[in-house]
DNA sequence: GATGAATGAGGCTTCATTCAT
DNA sequence: CATGAATGAAGCCTCATTCAT
């Protein structure tokens, strides 16, 4: 109330940043706590703004939700597309700049945490789970058969099932995104992502590539 | 007000049978729907019930779904682990047969969306995860470590960081858990598990195998 | 379900007087908790027999209140209006007499806490508290009067305004039912009735006795 | 949908006066009813107000209830207090003064209805039973107790149990609170509080002076 | 008669949403 | 724009009452 406390300025936090505030808080809290039990006053007061703040800028908890999931598309997958269409080097070694890059530009990032929140509420927002399904699961799949494709066509990928493999091939990037945000933290040190890629870069080429030649 | 009506008693005495009942219907509601979205009275109604009926047997909702989780703990794990003493062919074979027999028994069940719940929900309950990992995470760890340092020392596999290997090696049965509870609704067809593992372990395998021996 | 259980004598606990225990229970239950706060379930427990028992014996909670406060009328007041009509000592005796009477055969008693369920209660029943006021209230207050009048009559006791004396001289005694249901539970020590009655009576006797006459 | 009832607005922010209105319907109800059978829901209404503006002030029903408590301390006590200190009249006189004070301040106000609940629900909140029995209980009586002995001092009282004294003596006033909220209800007229006082302190006083002195 | 499992109305409490300021 | 007091629907939980055993 005093005159000290107008001084602060006020332009400080500009109007259009607002929404990015509020939807990063949301979704750290929407990951820590699920859709259901994540209050929109916790998310404002971390955003630092009031809870009628928030209705200013979205129309509503499933909004807010709606543009925590929408955010988390990061473009990291255009790029890995590119990257596909571009890459030079061997197959193995593409599989290996994606799926590190992967992990620099996503996983290790606080966006991982959207993939356990579609996980966790996909039943409850079908809308949101079919667009995520549309505009992620399936292009990422894609880039990667892709990938598997160039591998085998070169023949430095043995025969295989690509589109299974796929899956089984996403399955420990996901896995080790959605182990920080739960059982992760039972345990007393974090996960070494670094050693946990190379092992499964380690297994995943050994089982994919071709055996060598025989002379 | 028919004479028909009245020949139906309003209800039964069910005492053994109405726990068992009530945990299914809450594990299939809390898998769904998550643990703040499940109502009471949907878990009772589903295990046709009153909401009155719920709290003969449990103290309350948290203690439902403790109830829920503990009744997860399927002795599968143990199985699991006898198997391992016992078995007396290749490790590649008791791979096999372990990650299948876990899918048959656990993966293909409704206990499957137990990992589903434990990977959404631990953040909001750090008891009920650190009783999940520490009796189903660590445990099945360390029966896969056990699998991996057999074929090691049988010369089987090669040589690995065994405690990293684990981790990769669960990611794609967890992850097939997952899926049918979540984005799996948004495929046409479910998964086909056979054609999954089956890919699975030729990579797995493939990755961990001890190159053949030269002549 | 063993034979040997079979053997306690299935008479031990005679049917009529299950009404009487229940409403012992009800009363103790009813006193410390208040009507609301109690607990149907706790008073069949306390009367030893469970909880559909109890409607066997009364209609419904209501009934079981009715049935307590009725039981509380003991038959003391008959007794103190025979007591006013034959006593032949003076009136101060009378009056002593009277109110040692009360303490050693109500107020000492458990009934002594119905007076405080009365006061708690009286305005969420006031069919009882009409009740209670006739044939207690109004019968006590008549026969004091009759005790005070009797005396101001002998030139023992000195002119005064009966009916509202009545209401002063019953205050101490109705308070010092109340104290031990109440506030005594924060005291170390309970009070000390025969202390405090017997200040009560010498200034209660000194107050409304004539003064000696001048010689 | 009228023009009239559009401009009305649905509510009022008044943050200031909220409590106090809350505090005092919860007062009325509390006493009327018991604090069991009170509804937050009619507290609410009677305070004009939704149940949930309640608990924007309250943390739930119990802290209401020690609010409620809290506010009937009125500062009469320190008032007498001061009063016994700088009085230069007779005792009887200052005894006189305290009393009639204390009803004219306290007794025949709303706050009257505390004493009710104290005795009605002290079992069931010890906390607030001590709470009320050292700040109240024990301030009132020592206030007495020098009165007493105050009078005793000057010869102007007997000698006499001061502790058990001012027990007695309390009774007729408390009980005159208790009555307007209990059976005073069962009665055609209200009691008439000037003269229940009058009776008693003439009682009072000449139960405790000490008799004239012979010539 | 006696039991206690089952019921469901009702009260406490939370929190998404609205709106006067 | 921003605030946060106010709202009220909805969910958890209790417990008086019923009734199959």
């Amino acid at each position: 109330m005093s005159a000290a406390t107008k001084l602060e300025p006020r332009w400080e936090r500009r109007k259009e940043s607002r929404p990015s505030e509020l939807v990063d808080a949301a979704l750290a809290l929407f990951v820590e706590h699920g859709y259901a039990a994540t209050r929109l006053e916790e998310v404002a007061s971390r955003a630092g703004v009031s809870k009628g703040t928030l209705y200013l800028y979205f129309e509503n908890k499933e909004d807010l939700f709606k543009a925590v999931v929408r955010a988390g598309i990061v473009p990291a997958i255009e790029q890995a597309e590119k990257m596909v269409d571009c890459f030079e080097g061997s197959s193995s070694a593409l599989l290996r700049e994606i799926i590190l890059g992967w992990w620099q530009f996503i996983g290790g990032t606080p966006h991982a945490g959207i993939t356990k929140l579609i996980i966790s509420e996909s039943r409850n927002f079908p809308e949101i789970a079919a667009f995520w399904y549309e505009d992620v699961v399936i292009r990422a799949n894609r880039m990667f058969a892709r990938v598997l494709e160039r591998g085998v066509a070169a023949g430095e990928f043995r025969q295989m099932d690509v589109d299974y493999t796929v899956r089984v091939l996403m399955a420990p990037v996901i896995m080790l995104m959605l182990w920080s945000h739960s059982l992760g933290a039972c345990e007393p040190a974090p996960v070494d992502s670094a050693r946990y890629l190379d092992n499964y870069l380690q297994i995943l080429l050994g089982g994919i590539c071709a055996p060598p030649a025989k002379p």
